[in-house]
DNA sequence: AGGTACCGTGGGAGCGCTCCCACGTGTGAT
DNA sequence: ATCACACGTGGGAGCGCTCCCACGGTACCT
């Protein structure tokens, strides 16, 4: 309802050439006025607006990203089946930070999912033909083509959860080993003795560091590491409930269990129901992420807060800056940016 | 400085013309097998088909969207606050099916927040830039002036939930009163007597038809309809608590209540609990959505499944049908397309 | 006074594609 | 033999923008 005035007589969408004409000026000063160029008068720049505004110009972006080799648009790849991403509240909370981010900015945000062979296919031709500006990558394993491939095509792109250590593209990341190992002194404080833990996809590299966060707190405080009382898990709630059992039969008597996350926890908590242990009573139960569920499960479950959604919106921040000074992908690695975010216990009833 | 010298005629993307060059044709020709177009020799076709694969070409979007006015994307777009589409199941749900639909096609998702006003104006932006094909639109309120933009626009659009029993787009909702019947029914089967209602936001128009289901279902039971029993909720958990306790206050002999969303329904849990009810003993609970937390609620909750899913992969269908063929959309009308799709009752502890 | 240095400005030259018209060539009808 | 009419094909003419060079004007120097 709003610009629907003065269209150009042509009945299509009015272009540079006919703001120009309309503020009498040439195209080049229309386009340094859309562009925010300082070097207008501010006479002319006035003048340019006020033609916009009567027109109701608006650039068309097909014809800037053709000739300015640029699109506006920054794709949030994530490579894994759809419903990973929907059973995870990890994934929507980064999507969150993610969109709001990005609100503040020009720039679109293109949601692609990569778990499928074929969507593979399609996302590499799409990435071939540099759609996007920039990509954001989650929840990438350590084996995953993809980043190579996007430094190779020097596409800028910023990676949730390094793939480890050494990871060479820029990253963000909560502080997995601290996290553990709140959790874990956590239980101790609490007095319990036989804590066990259930795994995230080991082939993760933040999964691997929480298993390290859990080792060194047990170890610290005195404990000695019983490998035992340790199995994979794989983030998702089958995997928590067959974990669970297998550590049941196993230890009997272990008396709590850090869960690699939320998800974990809620199938660690079913076995444990099966199994006729009461939760704190009996056995004590942590998870990570502090996603929406660790509240309303019964009892309310403690969990590790990582602050998903200032992660989302570092990672706008740091692919922003990474398409600004768009030097190639490849470069002396010197300013590699690994940006760690603390994490938080929060605790409930379950422990 | 590293590859600065190859970036030349020989380094960049090949374009249409090289790969006419190398498969000994021309222009046009190439365009044609691209396309997909009939009017081109097998032996052609085949020269061109491994011109291109030697090159690696992939066509430039930005040129083919200024050329062909298209832009082989859709926008998903979400007139709400960020935080209600990741705390409502039925978002993630019908993005799943909209994605999983979108993968068989060239089709890109875009992402679009419009719960803010800033957002709005952007979104109003993007859409006068005719940077998509078409939108989907989910969950419009009444008065939301959108769908209209959309029309005068002339950009193909399909909604989810139409505003009104005379919605003017194209259209793909669940039958809200089908299911609403469903639910009550089977309250009226488990014996129930004294059936009250927290409905949705009542601007929306699902919502008031899960209010007529309610209704008729009582009706053709034989019981009459006590508007007190009837509390307006909004489709959030605090909205469900607030309606659950004003409820119980005004008709403290409810036996059974029928939510309008699973989260409502956790916030009336809550406040049943908080007054000593137990359920089912006490209150049968039924919700709406039959999403995950249904099923890890404690006791499970009864819930009436809308495929939601499916309705995504409609709206796709839908839509790309739409912008095939592009005809204005204000058409005459006459083959406005409302597709309702069927919902079930799952039948769990809570009622 | 002439010289130099900037500004702010106009507009040509593409960016890589699609669209479409015009041009052979081969086939069948006359 | 001539005409008619397909069919494949080549390539010009844009699509609407950004980039960049050239230009006149003003201000400040010497």
């Amino acid at each position: 309802m709003a610009t629907q005035g003065a269209r150009g007589r042509s009945g299509g969408r009015p272009t540079l050439e006919e703001v120009a004409a309309r503020a009498g000026v040439g195209r080049g000063t229309v386009s340094r006025v859309i562009n925010g160029s300082p070097r207008v008068s501010d006479a002319t720049r006035a003048a340019v607006e006020a033609a916009v505004a009567e027109l109701g110009y608006v650039p068309n972006t097909a014809a800037r990203a053709l000739a300015a080799n640029r699109t506006d648009a920054i794709a949030l790849v994530v490579p894994e089946p759809e419903t990973r991403f929907f059973t995870e509240p990890y994934f929507s909370d980064m999507l969150r930070g993610v969109g709001s981010a990005l609100s503040d900015t020009e720039m679109q945000l293109l949601l692609i999912f990569a778990g499928s062979d074929r969507e593979r296919q399609r996302l590499a031709q799409y990435l071939a033909a540099h759609r996007v500006d920039g990509v954001l990558l989650v929840s990438v394993h350590a084996d995953d083509p993809l980043p190579d491939m996007l430094s190779q095509l020097e596409i800028p792109a910023v990676i949730s959860g390094p793939r480890s250590a050494g990871e060479a593209l820029t990253s963000v990341d909560s502080d997995n080993y601290g996290g553990a190992r709140q959790a874990v002194e956590h239980l101790i404080d609490r007095g319990r003795r036989t804590i066990a833990h259930i795994t995230g996809r080991l082939d993760v590299y933040g999964a691997q560091r929480r298993i390290d966060g859990y080792r060194d707190a047990l170890r610290e405080a005195g404990h000695e590491v019983d490998d035992l009382l340790i199995e994979p898990g794989d983030f998702s709630e089958g995997g928590g409930r067959r974990a669970m059992a297998a550590l049941l039969e196993r230890r009997p008597g272990l008396d709590a269990v850090f869960a690699a996350s939320d998800v974990t926890a809620v199938g660690a908590r079913q076995a444990l129901r099966e199994a006729g242990r009461r939760i704190p009573d009996d056995v004590a139960l942590v998870g990570y992420d502090d996603s929406a569920i660790a509240r309303h499960l019964d009892p309310p479950l403690t969990s590790v807060r990582q602050p998903i959604e200032e992660m989302g919106r570092a990672m706008i921040d740091l692919l922003l800056a990474e398409i600004a000074d768009r030097r190639p992908a490849i470069s002396r690695g010197l300013d590699r940016r690994q940006m760690v975010l603390a994490t938080e216990l929060v605790a409930r009833a379950s422990s």
